[in-house]
DNA sequence: GTATAATAATAGTCAGGGAAAGTCAAAAAG
DNA sequence: CTTTTTGACTTTCCCTGACTATTATTATAC
């Protein structure tokens, strides 16, 4: 069953890639397109494409209404990194540091391998041992080291 | 009578010889393949398909959620590195777990900003909200990890 | 004509239900 | 005693729908 949330993630991001880095969506017509109610959008774009995750997004209600996502405009990977480490929450769980991760890959910044390294390390299983209160908090503090080593 | 285990084991293990050593299960259709409790599925997969064993597992919550296993394969990474994992001890202090990776430069395993990236994500710092009774486990851990998603 | 009011066309929010997998400890089997 | 099996409870994530908010357009009043 593949998640549809998945699936629109990706063709957003195609469409993106398309678009050179910005789109202008209306949040009805790409519901009906998916078959979803349109409020599935909002829920693809506020866990995958928020501000914090180096996305820009824009909206406008009422007649002829849109939702705009621009990839972040950043000069340099190392920009890029340290907008996403100052904005990083407290906690995170394995899926939203999956999310993060898979948006360097998409920004060129780190190659597949290289995010299933990090993936690796954040992973659920990797923290096993790590008492659950704390174990988000502990992902996020070796996400944040982890992309540090890339900027210096 | 031959242990239910046992018989979810080679089930497994056959529909992943057809399927080129990874496939993608749903945890509670195989329960109900094997008319038992889903979460023997996970003590199938915790005592038979171990990353000692050489196994990499991934899975996902919530709906269309999944299972994944993956069989390692030690002759595309070298038996070297399956060996590593394979020996490491249990705890592993940070300096050690740098000289290993250090280790991983010289022998052409991984580049510097790999290293960088390991080294980050096993320091001290990173570990900072582990306690220190646990820490170098948990480093161990998070290492083998990283180096088990090199295998694949 | 202009100002105001109604209507239509969008998008946003939030709570709840459902669909998975995970955990852990007790019971059962060997 | 060790391994397996079970099941109650938890956690995570996805999807839906009712309700709300905002903007544009059209109708009405003056």
């Amino acid at each position: 069953m593949a998640r549809l949330s998945d699936l629109i993630e990706s063709f957003i991001k195609e469409m993106m890639d398309d678009m050179n880095g910005a789109i202008e969506i209306q949040r009805n017509e790409l519901a009906s397109r998916f078959n979803c109610v349109p409020s599935q959008i909002n829920y693809v774009i506020s866990t995958r494409f928020s501000a914090d995750k180096g996305y820009y997004v824009e909206s406008r209600r009422g007649g002829g209404g849109y939702i705009s996502i621009r990839r972040l405009n950043t000069e340099s990977a190392g920009d890029y990194l340290m907008h996403i480490i100052a904005s990083l929450g407290e906690k995170l769980t394995q899926h939203t540091c999956e999310i993060f991760i898979k948006n360097f890959v998409d920004y060129d910044i780190i190659n597949e391998q290289m995010a299933g390294i990090m993936k690796a390390a954040t992973s659920d299983k990797a923290l096993a041992g790590v008492s659950p209160e704390i174990r988000d908090e502990v992902r996020t503090n070796i996400l944040k080291n982890m992309l540090m080593s890339l900027v210096i």
